[in-house]
DNA sequence: CGTCGTGTTGATTGGTCTCAACCCGTGTGG
DNA sequence: CCACACGGGTTGAGACCAATCAACACGACG
């Protein structure tokens, strides 16, 4: 076992093998010869924050860092539609044109490859296919419950589940902790335009939730939450 | 190339020959031997509106009416998170249990069949594979688009939004023509669940597009669209 | 004929937005 | 080194959009 491992290990190419992107991204369902034709033609680079990613054809795994996407109304109201956190991947199959623009919220490193190998390999790779199922089904979970916060909770509760989900969404190890401590990767405008509010609100709530000893601000953007399931009881779900 | 369609009609069976969900459900990509196999284990049944729909291990397609699908709060507010008009399909791979319901608005007519059978031709018709990625790309797309109504959108823009969609759902014909007229499939207080609103505020709503003249009412569900342009510079985007 | 469900409309309240002032840290140029 | 502007964030006062509370209209149904 332990053996048959470490021969495949042998054939994983050298800078895949220590790479975060084989547990959340992609290529973790990836044959070894899949994965040496795919690191052949896989580039990788690092953005700072605020730099627009193009949606040009590739595909990235999303190695570290913030990832927003946005969707304007003509006269300049935005809508934060999603995000991706690393280890994730971003990049869309079949590509129809839509009006949402990807923006780097941190500095991010991403591993990119053209987005006709994976369309190619995920017709004779199953579990592959499923993979990018699941992942559009995982996105269009997060988009529905993020309609039913913009639609039906409060400005209080929109800011606690957004916390909640920011801190869990940054260091997976945070899902089970009962106290988190974390850096903000959004500004009070970013987070305006995800939660559908003003950064007045955003800023009001945020000083509630402290005067109210529910979380603790450091230098703006740091974050801690004192007891986790203080913040799931005003999260109104 | 007549012929060679009629050689394939032949093959497809009966039930299927007339059926829409060719169109726009799953079953336009099947061969005809699967289409056989398929039609053996499926079943065609009506319910009638307000009967929930449970999710048991089946797809559907739709072959007539609409479903709502609804996401809830624990004190009871409800958001509608998204919509399935016929032709159309139902149905959710890998089932990680969703805290979603899914209930019929009017009278709908459906065509199930067992998940697995689907799975397994998807594994290895990656034509199939695309057909379900790219529904639930257009249900993400979708989602995205509401989230934006709901977070940006002003209570009247809402309202021309969603009678736009609506009216082009209910009937694809509808998509381009400059006016039109349907029924309401729902009722003020499930466009309110849609919308994040109150039903009074639905209805006030409506009642200021008509006296704008740019819906007609007539018995509280029928709507005309007087004239398209005029309800899509009202949507605000 | 009364009741119930659905929808409309009015009066008032209230949560969030708008407008405005201010704080603070950073960078820039004299 | 200081003066200053600038971006990001906080806080207050008042306005406004949509929610709430309430009354009523209408048709279906027993």
């Amino acid at each position: 076992m332990t053996a048959r491992l470490d021969a495949q290990q042998a054939d994983i190419p050298a800078i895949c093998k220590s790479c975060e992107a084989r547990r959340g991204g992609l290529c973790g369902v990836l044959k070894a010869g899949q994965l040496t034709e795919l690191a052949r033609a896989s580039s990788r680079h690092e953005v700072l924050a605020g730099t627009e990613l193009p949606d040009d054809g590739t595909y990235s795994n999303v190695l570290a860092g913030v990832i927003k996407l946005t969707r304007n109304l003509s006269d300049g109201r935005q809508q934060i539609v999603g995000f991706h956190f690393a280890p994730d991947f971003l990049g869309r199959p079949f590509e129809p044109k839509r009006p949402i623009k990807a923006e780097a919220l941190t500095k991010v490193a991403l591993c990119s490859f053209p987005r006709t190998i994976i369309d190619r390999m995920a017709d004779d790779t199953p579990e592959l296919g499923h993979r990018l199922l699941n992942h559009a089904l995982s996105e269009l979970d997060e988009a529905r419950d993020w309609m039913t916060a913009l639609g039906r909770k409060t400005a209080s509760e929109k800011l606690a589940s957004f916390l909640l989900m920011i801190a869990r969404n940054i260091d997976p190890a945070n899902r089970s902790a009962s106290s988190i401590s974390f850096d903000l990767p959004l500004s009070r405008s970013d987070i305006a335009d995800f939660l559908g509010l003003t950064i007045e609100t955003v800023s009001r709530e945020l000083s509630r939730l402290r005067s109210d000893g529910v979380i603790r601000i450091a230098n703006k953007r740091h974050i801690s939450l004192e007891s986790t399931g203080q913040i799931e009881g005003r999260c109104g779900d």
